[in-house]
This record gives structure tokens, C-alpha cells and sequence, in this order.
DNA sequence: AAAATTCTTGGGATCGTTCCCAAGAGAGAA
DNA sequence: TTCTCTCTTGGGAACGATCCCAAGAATTTT
């Protein structure tokens, strides 16, 4: 049982009024008895409980973040740059861990509410229509991260913009003279990664006039085994090797070289490779793989502005575009 | 403002006691009461504030966690495995980010009392004399994570054997014939990554009998970059190239794999390399690295485990090691 | 049928703060 | 001196839950 303020007004021989104001910081205090109360602190070692005052004040100084998996670097560099500038604004971080399970975050909305955070950040993956009941009636000022839930939800939400970049590296590959080029994806229920980075590949190569080959196309998951068992497929089933391949992540991008180096083809020389992400490793392959750099801790910076903001009851605008860009290193050839 | 307990009360018609009992899923309420609190709540969309029930029961279902950094690897792994253990018992988690800054840390553990957390999760760094003043009176439960504080602190704590794991793999270089071994780590005042894996390679080479060459001995930071230098230094400043080189992790030893490549050198079959860590790209890099394998989410269990023990009121042992094993890859040669 | 026991219910104190209000103490003005 | 004004202080009602206690209702035992 810690000691409370009313011990400390009875040694400091003050009210608990008077001590309050101390630990506040308020006018109408003198200095005499300041100096007393702060004396009495620091011996005693008193530490003010802040859920009774929160309670009274009717407000929290904690920001709950929901968020599917930790560990990974997307996540955790948003992390990163969420903690950043909450921290700098007064903020906890109250952080829950769906494991990608959508029934979780429901609970965990729940949750929030009863420990009545400030805000919430909510690492989104796929909307359902419980979200959108539960988002709904939270009351309580919330910013997604991820995807684009402008025209489901009505919270402002923070995105990259998938679409423009898989165009742009896709686009750099047709620059340099590549005409068979493969995929290596996911599946499509991630929306930002499965389906915009997909329609960006499918979208050059239309405006290109080339040819889509199915047999260059391989959906998977996010593991870097996946993209060995990709490309893997695509060399195996297509009569004529690909001169280019754009796996949507770097990990991707990273399996897809290792089958390759396995099998004996050179890269660039033999098939180019680009992915996105501009992951750690990306620069330190050999070869150092040509992708797309998104800022995360920077996102998780932005996403954290907003939510300040709409604390404050500034509306913001609802959908806001982080920009990338096209890191050029030498996993692709010119032809 | 949110809906009270009183209201609901009012509006089933019953105590605000009768509708905590239907909260709490208490006994002696009738199934009549039960059923019309219930749909009450449903209809309201009543969440109750746990910042009252937390007051009143004197204890929260709050874990505190001080860390230096989220982004990395092992920190984000074990605070996955920590979430796991820690929400399958009911805990939320309070995470702090100190950046790196040791000051940072003793606001946020006054903090963390301030919030009344159940306990704390401490990544140490370094253990200053106000880091022991701090947590001395503290008078929350502490498990430190990552440095041996077993004979400065009464707290549990739970580590990596590095001692160990460093002979482990320089040993690993001798039985294969290596007598020239270099050595790429960090600075010292890490005690587990700076000291104690830079003991065991010491240690290794005094058990066999080997010189120990200063033009072998780089010490930097723990950039991939740092890898490069370290390897770059090495080489241009001893007459004979090393057989082997032991980074004392897999960033550093792709840095130095990276270096080693643009100079034209093959691995192992030039210089053989071994790191310590099993980082994801670790088995995807050409060659794949022999390395040193730690569980972090496992650890992160660990102490959570630990903690909820703590809690719990049981003691537990002082000090846990986890254990670790060695990844046999192809970056190293045999002689 | 009366007594004993159990079940159900509501009232109210309480947790540790904040903050409003009123009162007392000085200081300055008339 | 007396009045007004400002500064300082303490008392006590909140905040929204829990939980003890007592009392009434229902059930069982004798």
C-alpha cells in the first residue's frame, strides 16, 4: 500500500489542497510551504497515483495502439516512430497484439475503451463489418494505419501509396528494356500489399502493351520461403525463363535470388530482380537488390500527428498519402 | 462522458451493487436481474472504467516494459513472446522507449509507478548507482532482461549465455582447422555483446594456444556498416589475411561479408565467417552463415513468466540463462 | 408452523486524487 | 479605521467503480 497525499499533507502539517497544488505546479502557493511539501516528497519517496487521477479528471494520458504482430520491421518502425513523438507529447503507449487474429481486435477495441485511452492507433489489415460497428460506436478519436478505409469508415487514415510505387519500379524494369516480367505477390486479402501492388504490375504492363503471362504470376505469403517456392514454380513451368521478376517485398525478392543463385543464373545478368521495401538486407545482398523505400517510423510519426490533432478536435483531412522512393541499385540489368 | 454503472442501474430498474455483480459474473444475482442488466448494457453500449475498478481494487492489469529500442529484431521479438504470455493472463502491456537514453530510463520507471503497473519488464543496458536507487524503492516486482544484475540488483534476471555461445562458435573455427581468427565486436560498455562474447573468444584461442593478434581485433558499433569497416581495417592492416573471422553478430558478419566480396575474396573458401544471432537473413545470404541461435521470443516468455511468478509472490531463482544453439551453414571451411 | 438457513438485494463507505468554494490573512486604498 | 482586493489555505464533494454489511425474501429444516 503506497502512501497517499493526505499522509503527506499531515507530516508536510499542510491540507491535501495545498499539496495537490504543489504537485501541479499551481499558483497560490507560498513559498514556504512549497519548499516543505517537496521536502516531505523527496523523504518520503511519495509517487501520486495517477488512476485516481485520472479518474477525477475524466481523462487519460494513454494512447492505445492495436496492432496485428510486433515483430516485424514495418510494425516496429511505425512503433518506433509513433513512440517518438507521443512521448514528446505526454503520452503512454498501451499496446496490444492481435497475432493476426480479427476476433482479437474487437476484444481488444473493448478493452481500450474501458481503460479509456486518449486515442487509438489501429494497424489495420481488413475491415469487417464489426469493425466498422464497433469503430462506430467507440467514441474515442481513432487513426488507421495501412490501409484504405476512407470510404468504409469515417477516421482519418494513413496509407502508402502501394499502387503509384509498384508502378514506378515495375515501370523502371520496362525502362531499362524488360518485357517478360514476372510476379511474385500475395494473396489478395491484404488489400495495399496483394491487391494495389498486383494492379501496379498488371497496370504497366497494360499501358506497355505486353503480354500477361500467367505462368509468371505466383501468389504466396510473406515468408522469404515463399519467394524461393515462387520463383522456384515460375522457372519450372514457363518455357522461356523471365528477364525481369518484381516480387511486392524485398523478403520476396530475397528468396526469389536465392532459388536463382542456387540453380546457377547470374543476377542481373540472367533474370533482373526489384522488390519494395528497402528492408536492411536489401542493400547488403549480393546483389543489392534495386526496390522501394517507404519511411516507416516516419508513417508511425505522421499517424501519431494526426491522432494528436483529432485529440484536439481538429478534423484533419480523412486520408493522408505517405510518398517513397525508388532506391536504384544493381539487381537490374539493361537490356 | 461516458455511460456510469448508476445509470444502467437506473435504467434495469435494480443497485448499482446488483449490476457490478452482473459484471463481475459474481454469484447471487437471480436470472430475472441477470438477464435485464444484460440486455441493458447491450443496448447502451456500457463499458466500465477501469480506472475506478482499478483504483478501488488497489491493483492494475498493467505491465510496465522499459526498452531502448523498438525496432530491432530482438527487441520486438521479445516483446512479442512477452505479449503472448502476459495477454493470455490477462495483463495489458505499457510499453516506454528510452531511445538509448539512460536518464529516460529513471523518469519512465517513476512513471511506470505512477501508473501503479503490476510489474516491470527492464531491458537493461547498463546498471548505473541511480538505476539500483530507483529500482530499490520501487516496491513493484522487476525482472531484468539482457544483463547479468544478479550480483548488483535483488531483482531476477534473465540473459543469453554469450560467454558460452562465443566459445561455442570459436571453437567451432578451431575444430575446423582455423588458427588465424579475427574478431569484429563492439564496444565494451555492452557488457553481453561487448565483453563477455569478446572473453570467449579470447578465451578460445588461450585454450588452444593461439596468438592473439591486435591487427585482428576491430571494435565498432552495431551497424551492418560497422561489419564493413571492421573487415575493411583487418585486412588493410595485417600482413596476412585471417582464416576465419568471428563477428559478434550477423549484421556485422554481413557487413564483413559484404566487404570481403567487393574485394574479389571467396567464402569460406578465402576466409571463413561465423556470427552470432540467426537473424532472418543470416540463412538467405550466399553463403549462408554459420551462426550462434537465441530464442528472443522465447526469452520473452521467460521473463514473463518470471514476472508473473514475482507477482504471484513466488521467488524463483535470481538468475536464468537461456540457452542457445549452434547453426552449422556453409561460411565456414574446413582447413 | 416456527426456526434456521440461504439467496438476493440495496445502501453507503471507500479508493486517492482534483477542484470548487469559502474563509482567513495581509496589503493597499480611501 | 474600515473597506476592498489579492493571496493563501483548508474542507469537502465529486470521479465511477467495489465490496462489506444488513435486511428482506425465499427456501429448507425441525
Amino acid at each position: 500500500m503506497s502512501i497517499t497525499i493526505k499522509e503527506i499533507a499531515k507530516l508536510a502539517g499542510v491540507s491535501k489542497s495545498t499539496v495537490s497544488r504543489v504537485i501541479n505546479d499551481s499558483e497560490h502557493v507560498s513559498d514556504q510551504a512549497r519548499e516543505k511539501v517537496q521536502e516531505v516528497i523527496e523523504e518520503t519517496g511519495y509517487v501520486p497515483n495517477s488512476l485516481a487521477k485520472n479518474l477525477k479528471r475524466n481523462k487519460t494520458n494513454t494512447i492505445g495502439v492495436v496492432l496485428p504482430k510486433i515483430n516485424t520491421s514495418t510494425f516496429s518502425s511505425a512503433i518506433e516512430g509513433i513512440s517518438n513523438v507521443m512521448y514528446q507529447n505526454g503520452y503512454n503507449l498501451l499496446l496490444t497484439n492481435t497475432k493476426m487474429n480479427i476476433e482479437d481486435e474487437i476484444t481488444y477495441l473493448k478493452l481500450l475503451k474501458e481503460k479509456r485511452v486518449r486515442g487509438i492507433l489501429f494497424f489495420a489489415t481488413e475491415i469487417t463489418s464489426e469493425h466498422k460497428k464497433v469503430l462506430g460506436d467507440l467514441d474515442i478519436p481513432v487513426v488507421i494505419i495501412g490501409q484504405d478505409t476512407s470510404k468504409a469508415i469515417n477516421y482519418p487514415c494513413i496509407i502508402q501509396d502501394d499502387f503509384k510505387a509498384a508502378k514506378s519500379i515495375v515501370s523502371h524494369l520496362v525502362q531499362n528494356g524488360h518485357q517478360k516480367i514476372a510476379y511474385i505477390g500475395v494473396e489478395e486479402y491484404d488489400v495495399a500489399v496483394g491487391q494495389l501492388r498486383k494492379q501496379g504490375y498488371l497496370d504497366i504492363l497494360k499501358k506497355n502493351n505486353l503480354e500477361v503471362n500467367n505462368n509468371y504470376i505466383y501468389k504466396g505469403d510473406f515468408s522469404i520461403e515463399s519467394g524461393f517456392k515462387g520463383m522456384k514454380l515460375i522457372v519450372e513451368s514457363s518455357k522461356e525463363l523471365p528477364t525481369a521478376v518484381f516480387a511486392v517485398t524485398d523478403r520476396l525478392a530475397l528468396g526469389a535470388i536465392k532459388y536463382l543463385k542456387d540453380k546457377g543464373y547470374k543476377i542481373p545478368e540472367d533474370v533482373s530482380i526489384v522488390g519494395i521495401g528497402n528492408s536492411d538486407i536489401s542493400s547488403w545482398v549480393v546483389p543489392e537488390i534495386t526496390t522501394i523505400n517507404y519511411d516507416h517510423v516516419k508513417t508511425g510519426e505522421q499517424a501519431a500527428g494526426i491522432l494528436l490533432a483529432a485529440i484536439d478536435g481538429q478534423a484533419g483531412q480523412k486520408k493522408s498519402i505517405m510518398d517513397f522512393q525508388i532506391v536504384k541499385r544493381n539487381s537490374v540489368k539493361e537490356i
